[in-house]
DNA sequence: TACAAAAAGAGAGCACTGCTCTTGCTTTGG
DNA sequence: CCAAAGCAAGAGCAGTGCTCTCTTTTTGTA
């Protein structure tokens, strides 16, 4: 995870202890997923471990810590699916390269409800997420707006209104994101992003418990229409 | 809350306790604001209703029962704040009040942040949400409902496509929702209902942070195009 | 190569949690 | 009137995050 900046560690005990810190992080990845991240417990991971409790401080100062770093690997983990789906579709229409990438981050979501709850869900009391998740947060965001710029320098898109209350703000976020896109798209774009979350929350979460039933087919019509909103599809 | 099947409580008793019952859950809705979820402790709860903690047990037998309360009401509290948008606007256009609705519903997420992610972030673990919860949990999905049967029966509305993979499952909700509705409005309805939710989650949870500064104006927008998804707005 | 410094483990302990059980006291209803 | 039910109080159990001290082991360097 972090830069290989030597990658030939000092001596033993530097490479122990990444050993050791990797042990602790799997360990606690294995309650999170059977548990949840409320009933982690550091004193649990150690016993599993065979360790005395006191001794993991040595590797991660506090709960909070091992929590930013399950949630960093976690938003790595995320990406790498998403990334994985995008290659997987290249040459495909946009419009398919974004439900594919939509229903890679919901397999994983389904694969791993509690991670994902852990990053997406309601962030845990007290804890803002540090700067250090930023990146590895970034990966699906990024894959999105790649998608509709391919589909955009391919052959441009329909832009969608934009009242003019909006405009400077759709201005100001596509300098930040994408500066190569129409303000109209980037507008969209974030907003599918967000309304994305909402349709994978609300199945994993169970709020789609008796009322929607085939969720596979219902999330790929929902991310096909997400697609539709952004610009992707031209055809039909 | 509960129904009042004799509203003349039996003895001095029984008022006593549906008092402390309502002082336990103000106190416990108290310490959920300031600190969230994860931290509410009975024990803390009980020293500052001056009880001792085992008393506490009485009222409610668990956490989770304590919890459960607090989250029937929170939807309830929900429900009236999106419902007084609701009355507040009669006889506006559907889309106008669609909006407003969706604004009350962020307002009240804004303003109750750790109640929000009770209800609709990763739920507690361990926990499943009782089927008491049903009722008062639909409430604003009724809303939108109905505001969307008015916009129907005034003057219909256009339907977006619908893939036939996804027709049965359509006509599935559709029977159980609202029958009188064409299944291509429901099935955009129901995504639109969850979509909302990750439009709310993404802000309040921190996701927009250093991406949508104007979110106010944003959301507005957003849950726009969510009606007009539907197919709520009819002119322009 | 000898040695001080840094890193790591072990154990005890503090203050807190949810929850149970027993012991008394008070209100209630037949 | 009096047994029964409801309630409060206290002690106690097992667990938690975290800190502190003490000992051992591994380092980089004089």
């Amino acid at each position: 995870m972090s830069p290989a900046d030597d990658s030939t560690p000092r001596g033993a005990r530097a490479r122990a202890r990444i050993e050791v810190t990797a042990a602790i992080k799997d360990e606690a990845r294995r309650q999170l997923a059977v548990d949840g991240a409320a009933k982690l417990s550091l004193r649990a991971v150690a016993r599993e471990l065979g360790m005395v409790s006191s001794a993991l401080y040595r590797y991660f100062p506090s709960r909070d810590d091992l929590l930013t770093a399950l949630i960093i690997d976690a938003y790595n983990s995320l990406g790498e699916s998403a990334e994985a789906a995008h290659r997987k579709t290249a040459g495909a229409a946009p419009a398919q390269r974004w439900v594919a990438v939509c229903e890679a981050v919901r397999g994983w979501a389904l694969g791993n409800p509690h991670e994902y709850a852990l990053i997406y869900g309601s962030p845990v009391p007290g804890y803002s997420a540090p700067e250090a998740t930023v990146p590895a947060a970034s990966r699906v965001g990024l894959l999105l707006i790649g998608i509709t710029r391919e589909a955009y320098q391919g052959r441009g898109l329909a832009k969608p209104r934009l009242p003019a209350e909006l405009r400077p703000e759709a201005e100001r976020m596509t300098a930040d994101l994408a500066p190569d896109l129409p303000p109209e798209t980037v507008t969209t774009l974030v907003a599918a992003w967000a309304q994305l979350y909402g349709l994978i929350g609300f199945e994993l979460f169970g709020q789609f418990k008796r009322v929607v039933e085939d969720r596979a087919t219902f999330f790929r019509h929902a991310v096909g229409q997400l697609a539709h909103g952004v610009g992707l599809v031209h055809g039909e």
